[in-house]
DNA sequence: CTAACTATGAAACGACTGTTTCATATGCAC
DNA sequence: GTGCATATGAAACAGTCGTTTCATAGTTAG
């Protein structure tokens, strides 16, 4: 949390003039203060003029009061890492509180987006964003989730298909997959037994196949020549969480977004606008 | 974490004109926003005049815009320094990066969650568990999500029915419920006109609504005599993010299932059985 | 189709902010 | 004490911000 005027400051309180220093020491008890003040602000609260306070900034190397302003305001925005989140201990009782649950969330998003590597990404965005037909697939608790996630993809690229999940008939339906179309699996534990065959018919069709999952499944989906894409989905209680699991598919989403550029802005356009016209605005 | 701001915007949000929406819409999801960047800032960034910003703010009832950053600045020294995730601004490219990502959703999470009261989360999860049926409607782009809804609470208790969304057959599905029947809606922005007239129809019905929702439609809610579950669903992209719609969704589950005790988890269990059989095991 | 109304941005305006200039005050060397 | 350097605030200035006015485009009512 040291900012770079922070630091600056420090560097040069002891040949700070009286005046300067009432400055100096405001802002370093509270960085805050300088995005929501003015500078004339500041100095009537320490009780300087205006003129000090100008050069004050002046003397500490800055251009501008303004660039003080601009350069603490870009600082806060990209504020350092995340801190790591501990996961919670088994709950005893149902105990559905709502702090345990946001504490749980966010370990899982940040066990999920640490380990993820961003050339996974952009090469799993390359290959969804390419390919000529695009097949999602969910089976069970995940049928809802594909579900979406075929609506999120339809809206920046064409020929997004849902593999219903009428048992039996997936395979007709798979049938008229080419070898440069592309399947996105959604599939946590329990693993059903379909998608490893489901797997199995992508690998022998040539399909590249990715796969959102759980840790527990990730060697499984390698092993059936797919790329996984790791969510952790624990809970305290007994049902697992699909959060992660929808934000990882925003994720994709937005990457395929970036690798089609304009073109997958205009489609979206273009449907936002289909909708506004269908649904009269509000 | 609801500024008074924020909660003058959401009672006048439909009442405001499209203008006013994108100011209003930008300051609901980066309240901070109003402290560190001007009126003019402000209008810029969401591609407004000056005039119409100025407009805004008295039209919200302020004498000033400067009255509004005193306010401002006033409520976050009585809430304290209370530094949570901050929100990333605006990202130039479809800059998709993980760790931007992954900042944007907990910052979503913890605003989402640190304003659910816990006793609203209670007489929801009463509500839901004690309804001799319930009812789970979502429509467009929160289809996929709603249906996810349903899978998710069909396992914990019975009854649980899905108003397709063909539109125009929903009248006909929700013609044989109940005046105790529960119903919930996943609607976020931009509303779909078709929620407000089923809203009204089960306000009618007397059903118990409990809608899913983002902040600029929450006073629109109550006004239909429903209860909103407000999830905060900005992102620097131009899609929304459904992650925390989905979390909220998970920890309403949780909170039935808690309510319903050991009917729901012996429902839970025989439904993993079932699957078993019909899968049989890995 | 016209009339009234609303929403909106461009531009004029006044208020305020930050910088610079200048005169004064303070401290130090001699 | 005088001379010099530095620190500081008052005031002048230039620039920006927020408000208001006004003309126009778009919508609604008749």
């Amino acid at each position: 949390m040291a900012t770079r005027l922070a630091l600056r400051i420090q560097e040069r309180f002891e040949s700070l003039t009286a005046s300067e220093r009432k400055l100096a020491t405001l802002l370093l008890d509270r960085p805050d203060e300088i995005l929501t003040f003015s500078a004339t602000e500041l100095a009537g609260i320490v009780g300087v003029s205006k003129a000090t306070a100008a050069r004050f900034f002046r003397n500490l190397g800055y251009a501008d009061f303004n660039d003080v302003r601009l350069q603490a305001r870009e600082e806060r925005n990209r504020t350092g890492p995340v801190q790591q989140v501990p996961m919670p201990a088994e709950a005893p009782e149902g105990a559905a509180t709502v702090p345990t649950h946001l504490q749980v969330e966010m370990a899982n998003l940040t066990r999920t987006f640490e380990q993820l590597r961003s050339d996974t990404l952009t090469d799993v965005a390359e290959r969804l964003a390419t390919a000529p037909r695009l097949w999602v697939v969910g089976l069970g608790p995940e049928a809802g989730i594909a579900r979406h996630a075929r609506i999120t993809l339809a809206r920046i690229r064409p020929a997004v298909h849902l593999v219903s999940e009428n048992t039996g008939s997936w395979a007709e339906e798979l049938a008229s997959t080419g070898p440069t179309d592309a399947l996105l699996v959604v599939a946590l534990r329990p693993w059903p037994k379909l998608i490893s065959a489901i797997l199995d018919f992508a690998r022998t069709t040539r399909l590249t196949t990715v796969v959102v999952t759980d840790p527990t499944n990730a060697a499984r989906v390698r092993r059936h020549g797919a790329t996984p894409l790791i969510c952790h989905v624990s809970t305290p209680g007994p049902e697992a969480s699909h959060t992660t699991v929808l934000s990882m598919l925003h994720l994709v989403a937005n990457a395929v977004t970036a690798r089609l550029g304009g073109l997958a802005l205009r489609r979206r356009d273009l449907i936002a606008d289909l909708r506004e016209e269908l649904d009269p605005q509000e």
